[in-house]
DNA sequence: TATTATTTTTAGGCTTACCTAAAAATAGAA
DNA sequence: TTCTATTTTTAGGTAAGCCTAAAAATAATA
């Protein structure tokens, strides 16, 4: 008999997983209620809870960390929204900053068979339009050798293939420059003083970019 | 300022909306508690709570009518739905016994533009998996000029475009006799009996059909 | 019209997922 | 190590949306 879920339940274990990701020590109770902008006193009810269930392994006031089968369902839910989020570029177009919400209300939808069926319409895309890796349904991930922007030394040469922070803001900021999915970057040059770089995009603009930015964009080295 | 609603809300002003469909009287609270399959006095409840916030008149003891704002409320979610729904079957390749429940729950999703372009992305289409009329952005409905198979007479010839009943159990019946929309039907014979209604189907099986599976089935002339 | 049956509403409760404020536990600094 | 600051939990409350049972209003029938 399957187990389900609220979809508040839903958010709980797909922000663990995140706050997880790379990570062997337990997660807080404070940081979970800072990611989902609640109280912390909520996040405690509510870890007890998904512990009851399974799928936390919860020690009072140390934190908490996902077992196998809540990790299960918190990857079917990155791999729901990362699916959703290809097909509202993909086939809607929208832009890589307009389709987040939008996602995060998609991925509840509950069905055996929804998302497969939207996976192999979307011609099974490995990686998301933020260039974050899609799930399979067997949960396995392919991963990619990119590094932060910020860690490539002057002349090297790469492409931009993903970007970590999802915010309006900071995607439309990088629209402006030409700094999508795919576009060349060379670095031309370092800055100790504030550990900002000059980079050339495409070939043509040249460009500094601030180390918060750099920190942001991933690129694979060629 | 855009009211907003609940799932719950709208999946209210969505029942009061088929209930009151090409009716004057007012709509009663136990119509739409069998309809929800929720206690008559939860929808008392829910009944003045929308009628505060301006969807529905509502008369204690008497019955509810969709205001004129509730009624464009319900007819969007029903374009919703329906868009929904050709999705599944155009797209996803389901079958149109399979899209209800999936329907059911992404109708909800909000959002100003999703449904837009995803009307567009389907071509703007007319009407559903089901031959239901699907309302375009400004809530015009297309209508058809069909009949319920029952009021065929014998040597009357047409066209499937619709059903009026959407179980599983129905629609797969339908399946096994090849009965889908498109499918052409001649009327050989009627048997005042029972009102049952010996066919032809796409000029080749005979089938009697029942007056209950007669009654759900609409057929345009020819 | 009076009585009975049906429908609808009210009253009082429950669960989920939030909240604030206070208490308890842990971590950090002197 | 002891005291202080921070984190986490407990206690007690709220709103939404549901429930059952009882009361009130309306409809049906003799």
């Amino acid at each position: 008999m399957k187990k389900t879920f609220s979809q508040s339940e839903e958010n709980y274990l797909k922000v663990i997983f995140k706050l997880s990701f790379n990570k062997t020590s337990l997660v807080s109770t404070n940081s979970i209620a800072s990611a989902l902008k609640t109280a912390a006193a909520s996040v405690t009810e509510m870890v007890s809870k998904l512990s009851q269930k399974g799928m936390l392994d919860y020690e009072r006031y140390k934190g908490v960390k996902l077992t196998k089968e809540g990790s299960i369902v918190a990857k079917m839910l990155v791999r729901n929204h990362r699916l959703w989020e290809s097909f509202l570029v993909d086939k809607l177009h929208y832009s890589w900053d307009e389709v987040h919400e939008i996602a995060e209300q998609l991925e509840h939808v509950k069905s055996q068979t929804l998302i497969d069926r939207l996976e192999e319409f979307l011609g099974f895309p490995k990686f998301d339009p933020h260039g974050d890796p899609i799930p399979d349904k067997n949960g396995k991930i392919t991963m990619k050798e990119d590094v932060p922007l910020i860690q490539l030394l002057t002349g090297d040469v790469g492409v931009i293939t993903g970007v970590k922070e999802h915010t309006k803001a900071f995607l439309k900021y990088l629209d402006q420059f030409g700094l999508v999915l795919g576009t060349n970057i060379q670095v031309l040059d370092k800055y100790e003083y504030d550990n900002s770089v000059k980079i050339r995009i495409n070939d043509q603009a040249e460009q500094v970019v601030s180390e918060k930015v750099g920190q942001q964009i991933r690129i694979q080295k060629i």
